[in-house]
RNA sequence: GGGUCGGUGCCCGAGUGGCCAAAGGGAGUUGACUGUAAAUCAACCGGCGUCGUCCUACGGAGGUUCGAAUCCUUCCCGGCCCA
């Protein structure tokens, strides 16, 4: 089985060119392949993953991979997927979120010297001194309008009620001169993405042709959706990050844990980076026992430890067995101890007399406001230890584990450690 | 530039003088059921430690009126058509 088979069978080749002419290529020797990310925010996302590691595909199997920051397209915006034209970064901002992409795209690949070395670009480095009529006359030129405005990215646009600004129908152009100067200055001959990219991506693949008159490659992968056709990546309160800061790693890996049983397999086989049969094992137990849980696990286990580290994920995972395990109530100083450091947590007041949940349910972020507590008070769906609390919210030193430790919970899974403040 | 239609809560979308914190749907939250799942059923779903003929909110600013998301003026933004 090649890589390309590996790559049908976890269900990652969504588009293709000419898939025989890849495959004879890739059989010939190391191709250079690159995914481009836009510095959208300052952080990629759990949806992001998919490409990352569809690159890290490529370099286990001996390829070179160029982790793209769209430093240039950033300022533009990919009119793809969406209705509405996007508002444009400011240059501070823009910035700050390709420096904080580039280190995640430091990440996942392997950037140590050998043939298959990682190399991380940025498209604002051949883009921002290219002049308007130099552009025009050397890309805009090999473009007919006519076969522009065909790609699906660009007519949903048009028919849309918001139309398309001239910026935004211009960023196919700039994707596509990305790849033509990957392909001169690098050799990178193959061009991936998700599916929703098809159209920027030929695009490319057309210029080299024109151009240079060479032939070069493009696969997509499926877009990652939810089992309710939702798009990927979305949780509880907004994105599941990559950002540490963001989303805690304890967050990241319940992200994962949470999966539904539709979609485990899924996930796991374009996700994880165990060998196809590991993953098909993992899959048939899963079948045969969904209560286990032990598919959502592995892929948690796996992503966390990827993005996070091998100590950060087992941490993540500790903690959430004496939440999910037991009685929580029941656990050791020791486990609460791994637990706080795991937990959302809010700082206590020296005495509890009087302190209602309300603020520290908000401070800990897991509900908006006061009204939105009382709310969830009136429906009985607020704990201090194993107590459900009543309307008025208050907390008792009686309600402390191991005399310290306030473990709070909201609903069925989510939970809040209250501490006391060093000084308090 | 002219004409015309439109800008409503997280999203879609009703509402054209009081009964409007604003129909309905979706999303979301919670409860029941469960397996940290799905489906289903139910409740909630702007804010305020004061729950009120309270505050904020129907693109912005003024105005008419006892009273406006609803009427008028003007400005901004978008679609479509014409130039």
């Amino acid at each position: 089985m090649d890589l390309l088979d590996d790559l049908r069978a976890r269900g990652l080749l969504h588009d293709s060119t000419d898939l025989d002419a890849l495959r004879a290529r890739l059989a010939a020797g190391p191709i250079g392949l690159y995914i481009g990310f836009d510095p959208t925010a300052d952080s990629l996302h759990a949806g992001h993953l998919v490409g990352q590691l569809f690159m890290r595909r490529f370099q286990m199997a001996g390829h070179r991979p160029f982790p793209l920051a769209g430093g240039a397209t950033g300022m533009i915006g990919d009119p793809g997927g969406r209705s509405e034209e996007r508002n444009l970064l400011d240059d501070d901002t823009l910035r700050h979120n390709v420096e904080c992409i580039k280190a995640q795209l430091s990440r996942l690949l392997d950037f140590s010297p050998g043939p298959a070395q990682a190399t991380l670009v940025n498209n604002a480095d051949w883009t921002v001194g290219v002049s308007m009529l130099e552009f025009l006359r050397d890309v805009g030129k090999h473009f007919t309008v006519n076969q522009m405005i065909a790609k699906d990215s660009v007519r949903s646009r048009i028919e849309s009620e918001h139309g398309i600004s001239y910026t935004e129908f211009s960023y196919m152009l700039l994707q596509a001169n990305d790849f033509r100067h990957l392909y001169e200055a690098h050799g990178v001959e193959l061009q991936a993405g998700a599916s929703d990219q098809w159209g920027n991506i030929t695009a490319g693949v057309e210029l080299i042709r024109r151009r240079l008159g060479k032939q070069a490659f493009a696969v997509t992968h499926p877009l990652m959706v939810k089992s309710d056709g939702a798009k990927f990546g979305k949780s509880v309160g907004g994105a599941v990050w990559l950002d540490p800061a963001r989303t805690s790693p304890y967050q990241f890996r319940q992200f994962w844990m949470q999966t539904d049983d539709q979609m485990v397999a899924t996930y796991l086989k374009m996700l994880s980076l165990r060998p196809l049969e590991a993953v098909l094992a993992l899959v048939a137990d899963h079948e045969t026992a969904p209560e286990r849980r032990a598919a959502q696990r592995a892929l948690a286990d796996e992503m966390t430890a990827l993005v996070h580290g091998a100590g950060a994920a087992s941490a993540a995972a500790e903690a959430a067995a004496v939440l999910f395990g037991g009685d929580p109530t029941a656990a050791s100083e020791d486990a609460l101890e791994i637990v706080a450091a795991e937990v959302p947590s809010v700082a206590l007041p020296a005495s509890l007399e009087g302190v209602r949940v309300h603020e520290l349910l908000t401070a800990a972020g897991v509900a908006k406001s006061n009204s939105e507590v009382a709310r969830l008070l009136a429906q009985k769906a607020v704990r201090a230890g194993n107590r459900v609390l009543d309307e008025d919210g208050l907390v008792h030193t009686s309600d402390l584990l191991s005399g310290r430790f306030l473990l709070l919970r909201k609903g069925k899974r989510d939970f809040v450690v209250g501490n006391f403040s060093a000084g308090g």
